[in-house]
DNA sequence: TAGAACTGTGTATCACTTACACAAAATAGT
DNA sequence: ACTATTTTGTGTAAGTGATACACAGTTCTA
């Protein structure tokens, strides 16, 4: 029943061997990720079945299984490739923080281009190509900052994460505000009429105390308020490394 | 068709006034969430249907939508639910990182013990009283750390975003070993078996070389590997704010 | 050239969410 | 007390979706 982790593995970097025999197939594994890539970017995550990638394709549902042996592994290769080009810098690194900042807006746009990827499951560690790369985007100038080994595994992790959390509220924010036709001030007055009402001082008192000053209230940047409390944790960590890679050669 | 936002709320705060007509309801909403809960503990979220919380009730499926709008709804519910009980400190805030710590640590295991609450789709702020308990709860340090207003907001989502995503990954992991019945080393070992063949050092240069210097080799603390991890980005956060806050202040 | 291996298809099964209508139960107003 | 109204739990059924399986046609290998 386990899967086997090798198949896996084969499939996210197109290293199967074709056979000799039969007929030849007249689909390929990336056209339909790219297909199910397109209506997972058009209608998201829940508008995406075999049958549905398959009519797209003009084929039967159950000729994609010839090539992706589950739904599961299908979303899992298009994870994969909907992260394919991170932000691509070269040479020397003279920049470390602006490379990482880059990084992170790279993130962030990738998810603002598929944000179904926000959607998916995500429970193993980077693998495939595509994911790698975003990996190692990251490594260069944090190898730079000083980083070494474990560090650097842990740090581009955190970020990875942090990103993709923020940007799971900031997009699905986003998409039920189009689907209830506000805007987004109207969404973050909502919100803050919300803890308004529940955020009773004496069971989350500075909760209560930060309503009350104000900090939910719409601001005028709207779309970016989410963004923008990427960017303030993200600079506390590169703070933060700075300061343990300072530490420790001082 | 779209939501109507003030149920949502009503159904998270069990805000909606009885009714005085019909039958005495024979369930409650939080009967229903426990054993959704309880279902999701024990068989992870695919094993979670309507039909199986009836069943474990002993009522019909369509009973439960007297009591809950959709499925997805009460996903949410229980994942109010699941988060109930962060640590709690009282009085004043002596130790502002080592509250910020246990906080994690508590998320943590509060992870660890509803691992389901990581493969269901978050997609929307805190707001119901579980999530704001959390809130909360790191807010108290954060504020006497010195940080204010949407600081506040931004490094606690931060944080939760981290975690979160760490967790997945972790008992994700944890949790394919344990159906495919190897060990944590074994595992380890295997993504760095991976790595040592997908990491070409021409395309991935960083990774190939932190490969090449054993930075994924299985340590002997296995169980803890990203653990570690997650508290090394901890660290790098709160150095962050310190230094953050120590920089305003001079 | 025969046999083996592989492809795409058609059919079918099973599980799941949820709409709808009904009968029994409980209350409100007379 | 009585009746109309509201609400509950149930039964039935529709609709969607993943995927197992067997078959017929296709392309190699020996």
């Amino acid at each position: 029943m386990a899967e086997d982790p090798r198949k896996r593995i084969e499939l996210l970097w197109g290293a199967s061997g074709r056979p000799s025999r039969g007929p030849k197939p007249k689909l390929t594994l990336e056209e339909i990720v790219a297909t199910g890539i397109r209506v997972a970017d058009e209608e998201g995550l829940d508008a995406l079945s075999m049958q549905r990638v398959a009519k797209e394709l003009g084929f039967t549902t159950m000729s994609l299984y010839r090539y992706v042996p589950s739904k599961d592994r299908l979303v899992e290769v298009m994870l994969d490739r909907a992260a394919d080009g991170p932000p691509v810098f070269t040479g020397e690194v003279v920049d470390w923080r602006g490379e990482i900042e880059a990084w992170v807006r790279g993130l962030w746009a990738m998810y603002r281009l598929h944000p179904w990827a926000l959607e998916a499951r995500v429970s193993a560690p980077p693998i495939g190509p595509g994911q790698l790369a975003w990996f190692e985007a990251a490594l260069r100038p944090l190898t730079h900052a000083g980083l070494t080994g474990g560090e650097l595994i842990s740090t581009v992790m955190f970020l990875l994460g942090a990103v993709r959390e923020l940007a799971g509220i900031s997009f699905g924010l986003e998409q039920s505000r189009a689907r209830a036709g506000i805007s987004a001030a109207e969404s973050e007055a909502g919100y803050d009429a919300v803890l308004r009402e529940f955020a009773d001082p004496g069971r989350f008192p500075s909760l209560a105390k930060l309503v009350g000053e104000g900090a939910f209230a719409p601001s005028g940047l709207d779309d970016e308020a989410v963004d923008l409390d990427l960017d303030f944790g993200v600079q506390r960590v590169l703070d933060g490394v700075e300061a343990y890679v300072a530490a420790r050669r001082g």
